[in-house]
DNA sequence: CTCCATTTCAAACGACCGTTTGAACTATGC
DNA sequence: GCATAGTTCAAACGGTCGTTTGAAATGGAG
């Protein structure tokens, strides 16, 4: 069989999405990205322009499946009728945690990448992650008013950037922390570590209870 | 009245709170925060030793007192008997909130300190904020789950996490995106930019909701 | 005033940053 | 074969980074 290689272009987008994962924007250097890319400096000037326009080609990219299914989804609910919050919110958080989850090690990086860029400490980085998902969130925000009529725009809006924050964290594995250090729970690893099919079930039902109960009117 | 004028040191903390909250650690340099300060490169390193010392001292001097009204809040909690997981998670919410917060412009400013540090790109960051944090995690989770006896010490943990990331999330002001740009509901401003109080009742209805429903056992 | 510890200062250290350059290499079409 | 477009390369660019140095300023104690 012919083992078609990846192309400098396409290992420089890999490692990126590695290393923009493990220490954010600021904190990774071109030359650490491609060192490990096995690719000359100045290759990333060369296929991407600069450094950001680096990051925005992982970013579309990442994104591009993620938001691929969402809308897939999100047609075919609206197709059937009037959705429920339940099934808007797992349209919204399975496309997030399974699709990219669910592939081995990679889909794990390219999880961590998208959730640290999503809520970078630079706004100039946050609103380029924002530009990349923003076709779709007016989408959400006008299904969810509709699922849930007794609550106000603005209460369905904050439960909209919840979970979507909410999402982030997990899929940046932030939320679960090094199992040496000090933090939550080292007495027993939380569940979700193993079975991302699993986090994504605790995590819509909680969602689901918020969405259900906790918007104020 | 005597004017106890700030001393290098404070204006070198408070000037670091600012900056790394905006900026974050990696993309704060130390010139910058001792121009703003009005002090001599070399002072970060007399009064701190380093730039992680120097973050290692602000995070501590920024969690003191919010540590400090958790403590006496669940000990008075726990002194009146059994608290509910509402009385527990407003316990955690409102201090974090409000007593930063409620304080002009620089509570803002040390609230969004606290926020991003907490998830900072950099494992090593996180587990600097992790430390400071540390010492009341164990009270909390014990207490919640006497208050959820139904829940799975994994469930009370995953909605701990929950809990801290949402928290973090709001203080770092990175669900209310920039007015001006692509995000959620530019159409109408959320809620919660005028009002902490309110942004911390819609937080605490949200986070009860799914505590109360949505642990998976 | 002298002494001494504390604090501030300008200047420089080596290292690393993102970016650019121009030549060398590669592969394909003629 | 040669020409040509695409890609890779070592090397260097000017800047900025965190940190260090040693001297100058400061200010209270004796």
């Amino acid at each position: 069989m012919e083992t078609p290689v990846e192309t400098t272009r396409e290992r420089l987008l890999n490692v990126a999405e590695q290393r923009f994962g493990e220490g954010g924007y600021e904190g990774t250097s071109l030359r650490a990205i491609t060192v490990a890319a096995a690719a000359n400096i100045a290759a990333v000037n060369y296929h991407f322009g600069s450094k950001e326009a680096l990051l925005r080609a992982a970013v579309a990219r990442a994104m591009a499946p993620v938001n691929t299914e969402r809308r897939r989804r999100l047609d075919q609910l609206e197709a059937g009728g009037a959705p429920t919050p339940e099934e808007l919110i797992r349209a919204f958080i399975e496309p997030g945690l399974e699709l990219v989850l669910r592939r081995g090690e990679r889909g794990a990086v390219v999880a961590r990448f998208i959730g640290r860029i999503a809520f970078d400490p630079s706004r100039r980085i946050r609103e380029l992650y924002a530009a990349e998902s923003d076709p779709i969130e007016s989408r959400y925000l006008a299904a969810l008013q509709r699922a849930l009529p007794q609550a106000s725009p603005d209460a369905v809006a904050f439960g909209y950037m919840n979970m979507l924050g909410l999402l982030a964290l997990h899929q940046s594995q932030a939320l679960s922390p090094t199992p040496g250090a000090a933090g939550v729970a080292n007495t027993a690893n939380p569940v979700n570590t193993e079975d991302p099919g699993k986090l994504a079930e605790n995590l819509v039902a909680f969602l689901v209870a918020a969405f259900d109960r906790g918007l104020r009117a």
